[in-house]
DNA sequence: GTGAAAGCGCTAACAT
DNA sequence: ATGTTAGCGCTTTCAC
């Protein structure tokens, strides 16, 4: 990578600059000249440096991106969104995983603060920590925009991109509810989690509106994961007035909550009805459609991404702003009233 | 962001050169004066530019990360074994999502050349295209060394991880043998794969050593989609001579065989056997446990970015480099012979 | 032990 | 239309 500009100068007989002006397409450059150069550059196989560039404009062209769990499609999904938009936008990208670590996660904001990235999007770890300070006060300190995605209560004042929960159980629990049931069970996530909390609360709001006592028996407390969705489902089953329909608060709990139900020869809906927060693509290739309030991953990639360019371009307006995705309901018939 | 080095060394009363030499514990500096410059360091809670050190050392810390699809676990678990290592070694990676596209791919590379990356790992897309000659030459030309993660029969001289899979088909062709099966079907991916060639190979050469002649109708090329594994099963099933077992060449397919049996009712294993390459943990989770050969995903990351580092400090050595991992052989009972 | 100064590859005034 | 030059923020000789 030894050649430079200097290099491309010389054997063009010009002058950085002149280099420089057709490699920007700035300034004027007569033509000859230029296709002289562009000629010698591609001789060559020139390519500028990015680094150089950068320190001499005082600003990079990257971005950083903290997830907490690469593995997790959720978060492929999302990446795929944000680096769709940079790409278009000539923005590259520097990965970190938190890997639900809030060391590492601070350790990320540092090495890409170091990186001069223009700006951040972060989809933070779900840890609860109250020494949470650290981490905001770091990420204030940055002096760059900052984009939540599927943001958390631990960083209140953000701008960002979130799922519309309440809505989205809301309808959910309303399409059982249109179905017939009234004793309708949820499985639910954390309490320290805004969005289990949100999706907790569209449950009760969807109960209330119609007109359905709340029923504390029918609210298991999980953590969204699926170990906690088989207990809470085998517990549930072993009750004497057990619902005629169960909502379950995301993706992974339902896969939990299945297993149970198969183990214990229970068919769905037949013998109870369904429906989950997130899809679960595996399950319709199985020939087991769940019918899901899905929210837009992609999407919220993308829209994180050009929120995070919007900001980038209005330096003056780094104004609140706030993009509330509403997910959608997508019925296969899990949801159906039989029993 | 304005804070500079030379903020620092006038705030303490130092030149440059002394404050470089604290950042960089580099040559003599009294520990009193070493103290005084930390403390100021911290106070105006400064971090050095990378950009700037770069340029100056003509040095990178970043390397480059391509994969097909970031939405795929399976490159999820390779990501978050090579940013492990990276971490480790104080390398931050970019990211690049080809998106199996060859286009993309081929910018891709050429960004993160004008990134001076120092050294890039690539997990090739599947594209199968003759003219690749571009992609290779521009591989060729950075002039830094590349890994290859799992790769592809268009790069043939590159170091690399990979998994040896003529070795993984053979082991669990054997151990459906071991269990009493003769009548082994397998689906396979397309031909001009390399991986999917050598699990054929695999499954061939199992039989071979086994003494079992080879059937030709056992064998059924799909391309890896679940749509293929599902389409390819009922075709089976449909057979006359049906096999007792069913060697599945990766995880999509087995997806969608598994739907081709639950739809005509057939049960694993008591009415046909199956042992599927990769694993799908949604199938343990929800108690549908399938037989498998393991390749190790997140290793894989792990030690491409091992071998990269090892590349990177070797200079001397870019000898041809080239690990193949074993996959592991995980049996549930998915391949017993009850048929 | 510490400082001065050159230079990394490029951009952006400022000249001409 | 093109060249000269001063930085961008840092490292690294070379002096002292």
């Amino acid at each position: 990578m030894a050649i430079t500009i200097s290099d491309i100068a010389k054997e063009a007989n010009v002058s950085l600059a002149t280099v420089s002006r057709v490699l920007n397409n700035s300034g004027y450059v007569k033509e000859d000249t230029k296709k002289k150069v562009l000629k010698i550059i591609k001789k060559l196989n020139y390519t500028p440096s990015a680094i150089a560039q950068s320190l001499s404009k005082n600003e990079t062209s990257t971005i950083g991106v903290i997830v907490p769990d690469i593995t997790n499609p959720f978060f492929g999904q999302i990446i795929k969104g944000i680096s769709q938009v940079a790409d278009e936008n000539n923005l590259n990208i520097i990965l970190c995983n938190s890997d639900e670590n809030l060391d590492k996660e601070l350790k990320s904001i540092k090495t890409l603060r170091a990186q001069r990235i223009r700006g951040l999007i972060i989809s933070p770890t779900s840890v609860d920590n109250s020494e949470n300070s650290e981490s905001l006060k770091t990420l204030n300190s940055l002096g760059i925009p900052v984009v939540l995605v599927d943001g958390h209560l631990k960083y209140p004042n953000f701008n960002g991109v979130f799922v519309d929960n309440i809505k989205g159980s809301f309808d959910g629990v309303n399409a059982l509810i249109k179905e017939g049931h009234e004793k309708i069970g949820i499985l639910t996530g954390r309490m320290n989690s805004k969005p289990a909390k949100d999706r907790l609360l569209g449950y009760k709001k969807a109960l209330s509106l119609n007109n359905i006592p709340f029923n504390s028996d029918y609210v298991l407390y999980g953590d969204y994961s699926q170990e906690s969705g088989y207990h809470l489902t085998k517990r549930l089953l072993r009750q004497k007035d057990k619902p005629t329909a169960l909502f379950i608060s995301n993706n992974m709990m339902t896969l939990g909550c299945l297993k149970a139900l198969f183990e214990d020869n229970y068919k769905v809906p037949d013998d109870i009805s369904l429906l989950s927060f997130d899809k679960i693509d595996i399950l319709n290739i199985l020939g087991i459609p769940i019918s899901h309030i899905n929210g837009p991953s992609t999407k919220l990639g993308k829209i994180g991404m050009q929120l995070l360019i919007d900001a980038l371009k209005n330096k003056k307006t780094l104004e609140f702003k706030n993009i509330t995705l509403t997910p959608q309901l997508v019925l296969y018939g899990s949801e159906k009233r039989l029993s």
